[in-house]
RNA sequence: GCCCUCGUAGCUCAGUGGAUUAGAGCGCUUGCUUGCGGAGCAAUAGGUCGCGUGUUCGAGUCGCGCCGAGGGCGCCA
């Protein structure tokens, strides 16, 4: 916002040094962590700290020892010698030398101005990045099909497309992508079970024919796992099972057409149901990578990783594989050695990887990779990963495994093959449930029709929040309680600032064709002595557009997520302590009108980027 | 055995090597609705930042060692 009187006392600084032959250190400007009135400051301990440093041998007749001056001490000097350069500054109130620091204070009529301008000319594109020349693949959501899809889903899904969004935002070119797990074992299995025993015999309904599978699927892993006790016959039975689900497989893989119709048809199932929760999270996928058609595909590159002496073949005794650290020449075992092939030549997960690798630089055109996967799988990329650029990809050094932790439920993890899940369907409608309850007891004034609406919005609202307020790395115990808690720091805790706003402006008739009275940008307004309160949230709305590149340079949604409670808590605080309506004076009066519209359209920013909805009422 | 992640208030979590005082929320205690929506605001209490040791002018933050939790390690995904 003040960029260039910035710059100017920086030059005026950096002037200064060189005369002074001070060994200046890179200056880095934060705001000043004070209410009250705001500015940045920049310190000089690592100056000093150089310099301290620099004195070895005699120190030159006459002039003092820094060695012996403790380093805080001598900044504050340092401090106080460059405000005495610095002179008045247009737009800067005073200049501050305090602990080591140089303040700079602006002046408050002016940068709030200049804020509530920026934001009120950019609107939904305050806070946007300048278009970088990179282009981004971002992929998420990568649920196995032919059963429904359970909460620990839902953090890949939320986790990306938030990432995503934000990537974008910040200026990338970004590609959604998603890659479900259409074809193994697992599904195997569900469709062996089904052809078996249940065929024909689905319920109606997309999410109820996907749990309906979800059963048969624990059923059928119960019916071929070996139990205690097992009896011979039993034995025998389990036995022949297992070797249909085999045949099964093999028939699959060699294109069986009854084989390949059932799968086609139960596969379009769940596919529908995953496509109607993407919907429903507001998810648009650019591209859909199959596990099932990046298969045949990935057996050519393996030959090619021999043939460039990269993969030893091993077969028939034992597999293709990448001695990755002896290859790097690591005497340590780090990245160890990879299997990218069966001995009997069919592909593997890792097999698959690699062709998606190239599939996504080749013909994608992407600069830059992120896959959102969880923890575990962090060996396996950075395998990955290696083999890419032994492989001799560039991109490899820009793909990035943004890797979380799981949702486990207080009773242990979770398990779709032992039906031990809870569904995300399950939770988005009980959140739904719990919404209505509260609005028909506090929002009597929404009509029935909208209810459910907005119910949606702040169920979603308050179950996204509790999932990207946690840092990637950490793991959530799930409880639906605490994730769909609706008070303190909550997605309806934000998204409640946001309707707050909304309605004052409606008051004022600030809505809908009356929008350009904000915009204007000859009004000379904020020339009045500004609460603490409004100081707070202007200074917060400032904060987002570095706070978008942070997400983005760092791929974690949790700091928008941390910005939006702290601007939303900015606002809730303003809106008790100053009154805007009620103000006595016609300018006060609309310089408030215009912050409130800021706070509103930041609030609905930083909310669409965390890919929550910003409700007008609730 | 080797590698990765984590350890901060009773609980759940934030915290770019820098400001005499490490922050939120939940829960506990207490105020605030004749003001624009109380899904809120304000205040109080609650800490050996796992332990030790280095690096640094300065460490919750970086290194090393230990303790504890979780995960991974040639034909699962």
């Amino acid at each position: 916002m003040f960029q260039k009187e910035q710059q100017l006392i920086e030059d005026k600084i950096k002037a200064y040094s060189s005369a002074h032959g001070l060994p200046l250190a890179e200056l880095k400007w934060q705001p000043i962590p004070f209410a009250g009135e705001w500015g940045v400051s920049t310190s000089f301990f690592q100056t000093a700290a150089n310099e301290a440093r620099a004195g070895s041998g005699n120190p030159a007749k006459g002039t003092r020892d820094y060695r012996k001056i403790p380093v805080p001490q001598r900044a504050q000097e340092i401090a106080e010698q460059v405000k005495g350069e610095i002179g008045n500054v247009p737009g800067i109130t005073r200049v501050e030398a305090l602990k080591g620091y140089l303040n700079l204070y602006f002046t408050t009529s002016e940068y709030a101005r200049r804020v509530m301008d920026e934001v009120l000319a950019s609107r939904a594109d305050f806070g946007r990045g300048a278009a970088k020349t990179e282009r981004v693949m971002v992929e998420y959501s990568q649920p196995n099909t032919h059963h429904s899809i359970h909460i620990g889903h839902a953090r890949t899904t939320l986790l990306g497309e938030s990432l995503a969004r934000i990537v974008e935002f910040a200026g990338f070119d970004t590609i959604r992508a998603t890659y479900p797990g259409d074809i193994g074992l697992g599904v195997i299995t569900i469709l062996w079970a089904y052809d078996k025993f249940y065929k024909g015999r689905e319920p109606e309904g997309v999410h109820e024919r996907g749990q309906w599978l979800l059963k048969i699927y624990a059923e059928a892993t119960a019916l071929l796992e070996p139990k205690e006790n097992e009896t011979s016959e039993e034995k025998a039975k389990r036995e022949t099972y297992d070797a249909e689900r085999r045949e099964m497989y093999r028939k699959w893989d060699a294109h069986d057409p009854y084989v390949r119709e059932l799968w086609r048809v139960t596969r379009e199932w769940s596919l529908e149901e995953f496509r109607d929760i993407l919907r429903m999270l507001d998810v648009n996928m650019d591209v859909w990578f199959f596990e099932s058609e990046v298969d045949e595909p990935s057996k050519a590159i393996v030959e090619e990783l021999i043939a460039k002496g990269i993969a030893e073949d091993e077969r028939p005794q034992g597999p293709v594989i990448v001695k990755i650290d002896e290859k790097l020449g690591l005497t340590k075992e780090k990245y160890r050695t990879m299997v990218i092939l069966r001995s009997d030549g069919t592909s593997l997960y890792s097999t698959k990887d690699l062709a998606l690798a190239k599939q996504k630089f080749e013909e994608y055109h992407v600069d830059r990779s992120i896959y959102v996967v969880d923890f575990r799988q962090s060996l396996h990329f950075q395998q990955v990963f290696k083999i890419l650029e032994l492989w001799g990809f560039p991109q490899a050094a820009k793909c990035y495994h943004l890797s979380y932790g799981y949702i486990t439920l207080p009773e242990g993890a979770m398990s779709a093959r032992r039906g031990r899940v809870v569904l995300l369907k399950d939770v988005a409608d009980e959140a739904v449930k719990r919404v209505l309850a509260v609005e028909s007891e506090k929002s009597g004034n929404i009509p029935e029709a909208e209810r459910e609406a907005i119910a949606k919005q702040i169920g979603l609202g308050a179950l996204t929040y509790s999932i990207l307020s946690v840092d990637n790395n950490k793991d959530i115990v799930f409880n639906i309680d605490e994730a769909l808690s609706f008070d303190g720091r909550t997605g309806p805790y934000i998204q409640n600032a946001h309707v707050r706003a909304n309605s004052i402006l409606k008051k004022a008739g600030w809505l809908g064709g009356q929008v350009d009275k904000y915009i204007s940008t000859q009004i000379n307004d904020f020339d009045y002595e500004l609460t603490k309160h409004e100081i707070e949230l202007i200074e917060q709305i400032s904060r987002f557009p570095n706070t978008v590149q942070q997400a983005a340079s760092e791929y974690r949604p949790l700091v928008m997520a941390s910005y939006a409670y702290d601007l939303a808590n900015a606002f809730h605080s303003f809106y008790h302590a100053v009154p805007v309506l009620q103000s006595a004076q016609a300018d006060v009066k609309q310089a408030r009108l215009r912050l409130v519209a800021a706070a509103k359209q930041t609030l609905a920013n930083a909310l669409r980027l965390l890919d929550i909805k910003a409700p007008e009422v609730m």
